[in-house]
DNA sequence: TATTGTTATACTCTATAACTATA
DNA sequence: TATAGTTATAGAGTATAACAATA
């Protein structure tokens, strides 16, 4: 999977300037500017969403300087009693090899560690430092208020339709 | 925007293997594994199903090789008349510097053509070739086989519901 | 033989900045 | 001065392949 459709930089601008468009409402002095059979795609839609929450998403722990892949990392680190990088790779589904970067820079910031596993010797069990696990707690209330701002945009029952729904995606 | 939830490289595997399960459902033998309060964060399930949708689409469009960014510069460009390429990375929301690599590469397989502008000697217009044209044809009617799948999965209603949600979205 | 963590390579996407030719 | 198209650079994300240590 390496290409996408193109999408909005930034959810702000694009909503002002151009994107978005109907083709009952289009752009006033020379006619142009649709998004064409654009309009009926749920792909592209589910693009410029996911781009825009993400980007809600990054500007809310932007203190902490954790965006959603550190984030994903951390929660599940946090969540499993010393889990394995294949099973946290596994878990997220992303390449070990993507992992190990990752937690580089995790571990470079004193938020994890890799402990010996006391059953493999290939693998590192690992773990939030105390650090990690403070700063995972803060990173947990600011998603919180991140997902407030969600639901308070969607509506609480449109968000847990959402929710549902993606969560029940499989092609 | 440059960072991202982790997320599945393909849905089908994901689906067999670890990831997507609850906490109620998890892996047998040593415990582990759960999202945590990933579970919860819509943003991480709206990155999910995008990477689904995507990987359907451009498997459904491979025979061609258009993938979601082309396809979707080929439907502004041939919804429009002559479009500049500062319209057409407006309306899609992209960078203009984007856009221009994009276009050499469109125009390399003699999709589309920038047209001397008539009324700005800096601009395009932007065209699709005849060939182009042909190809673009062949592209909508295989994205719309791929969305009929989508509609089929969803079920016709929560498609629409589902597009609606997602259009309107806005942060 | 297979798996774990690792390193390396390559291509796409994204975000900038700067240049040129026009306006 | 501002804009259109272009070039260049850099950091992420993604997809592979290969390797050493261990199972």
């Amino acid at each position: 999977m390496a290409e996408r459709w193109l999408s909005p930089r930034t959810a702000g601008n694009r909503a002002a300037s151009g994107a978005r468009r109907t083709t009952a409402a289009r752009r006033s002095d020379h006619e142009p500017a649709g998004l064409g059979v654009l309009e009926n795609h749920l792909g592209y839609f589910l693009r410029r969403a996911q781009i825009a929450v993400f980007q809600d998403f990054i500007r809310t722990l932007a203190e902490i300087d954790i965006g959603p892949a550190q984030y994903s990392v951390l929660t599940v680190i946090g969540s499993n009693r010393g889990p394995s990088q294949a099973e946290v790779a596994d878990l997220l589904g992303i390449e070990r090899a993507r992992l190990v970067r990752m937690l580089d820079r995790l571990e470079r910031r004193g938020l994890t560690i890799r402990q010996p596993s006391s059953t493999d010797r290939r693998s590192h069990a690992l773990q939030l430092t105390p650090h990690g696990q403070k700063l995972f707690k803060r990173a947990k209330a600011l998603a919180a208020t991140h997902e407030a701002r969600l639901i308070g945009r969607l509506g609480a029952a449109h968000h847990k339709l959402l929710l549902k729904a993606l969560h029940d995606f499989e092609l």
